[in-house]
DNA sequence: ACTGAATAGCAATTCAAT
DNA sequence: ATTGAATTGCTATTCAGT
């Protein structure tokens, strides 16, 4: 099921605003997938996810749009 | 001293893996600053970068061009 | 306002199991 | 190959000091 997880995240993400890795173990229960906060951090990785900074001063998980640096 | 340690940290950044922000308290220290990892951190806040992973399996710390969700 | 030491909180990895 | 529980490691914040 990593696939559908994968792009459950994305979408998850890019809907709303994803503070911790926990709160997205959260919310993708309550999307009815069962995981935890080990297998998140691992897709967080291999989707190559961001957490930063927002302008109000708080972190949000994001995509970050491909970068110089590679 | 903080506008330029945050120059020197984008720029450091940008031609240097840096894996932790330990790792990036060492090469600012190589570099004549003296800073601690509360620093850091807040640095890197403030200049919104991102521990992002690498195509090679690994992390950096890199600027995210900015992204869709702001 | 800026910073460091210590700590709390969060994330990455290990180790085992499937 | 994928995952979870537990652990280790890293980062963000607090609290105090300047």
């Amino acid at each position: 099921m990593k696939a559908r997880r994968h792009q459950l995240i994305l979408s998850i993400i890019s809907e709303q605003v994803i503070e911790t890795q926990d709160e997205l173990v959260s919310t993708l229960r309550a999307h009815g997938l069962q995981v935890t906060q080990a297998t998140v951090s691992r897709d967080i990785k291999e989707l190559r996810l961001a957490k930063v900074a927002t302008v109000d001063g708080r972190y949000r998980y994001a995509q970050p749009a491909a970068s110089p640096q590679g």
